[in-house]
DNA sequence: ATGAGTATAATACAGTCGCA
DNA sequence: TGCGACTGTATTATACTCAT
């Protein structure tokens, strides 16, 4: 087959492989919008040049969106619950048992391309999270910007922006994060994710769902490092 | 009851301003 | 002048209010 392949013209080899992929390819996307895969990528493509809100607004839906497919169809004694409705959570996970954990996916902060490190007053060798809404409103005089402490139990950080892979998440029971300084009972706007692993933050989903269960009532840490870098800086 | 108009929701980074 | 806090931005869908 390679050969035969091999021994056709460039033009009768496009020819073969627009109708192979006429015959079989079609997504039901481009089905949908009636455009070929190459049109949808090209206008993609466009977007990430304007490098504007709808860029940024698809990576983040991505980081959400991707969680769904890769990482919790392999997690064992939990099932993934639809929902319609606006809830300040992107997935609902109920047990086997009936218990119920729900989870906000956020994309780590990057910032001109790169993946933002924690300034020091978010701690040392951190990377940063913004853990509130895209856009403001208002409910009577209350924010709606940001996040309240129980909006959700377990905050997912996407660490692709540093790793490169989609399915590297970061984890932590939301109640442990950072509270707002002035917004009574909301969490602060960022919040400094651990690099690897530690007592804070766990790459997997079961250890943080042990946590959120353990019911341990904690503020994450702003410092990490070897002792000798753990002085406060005051 | 229905249409128009308004508010708010979801999504992340960049720009600006105030303060030390 | 550099850091940190705050606000602005594109877009679409839906829910709600208010007037006819």
């Amino acid at each position: 087959m390679q050969q035969m392949l091999a021994a056709l013209t460039d033009a009768d080899r496009l020819e073969v492989y627009n109708q192979l992929k006429a015959e079989y390819g079609i997504h039901p996307m481009e089905a949908h919008l009636k455009l070929t895969s190459d049109e949808i990528l090209s206008a993609l493509q466009k977007m990430k040049e304007q490098n504007g809100m709808p860029w940024r607004m698809l990576r983040g839906s991505l980081a959400d969106l991707v969680y769904g497919v890769v990482v919790l169809p392999g997690l064992n004694g939990w099932s993934d619950v639809s929902f319609n409705g606006d809830m300040p959570y992107d997935y609902l996970l109920r047990s086997d048992a009936g218990e119920e954990v729900t989870v906000q996916i956020k994309l780590q902060r990057s910032e001109a391309g790169q993946p933002l490190e924690a300034k020091k007053n978010l701690g040392k060798d951190m990377f940063v999270v913004e853990t509130q809404r895209t856009r403001g409103g208002k409910k009577g005089e209350k924010k709606t910007r940001p996040y309240r402490f129980g909006d959700f139990d377990l905050l997912a950080v996407s660490m692709f922006p540093s790793t490169g892979r989609w399915e590297t998440y970061m984890y932590t029971v939301a109640k442990w994060l950072l509270p707002h300084p002035s917004e009574e009972g909301c969490l602060n706007t960022f919040q400094p994710v651990a690099k690897t692993p530690n007592a804070d933050w766990t790459d997997s989903l079961e250890q943080a769902i042990e946590w959120l269960k353990s019911g341990q009532q904690k503020t994450i840490t702003i410092s990490t490092g070897p002792p000798s870098q753990q002085k406060l800086d005051l």
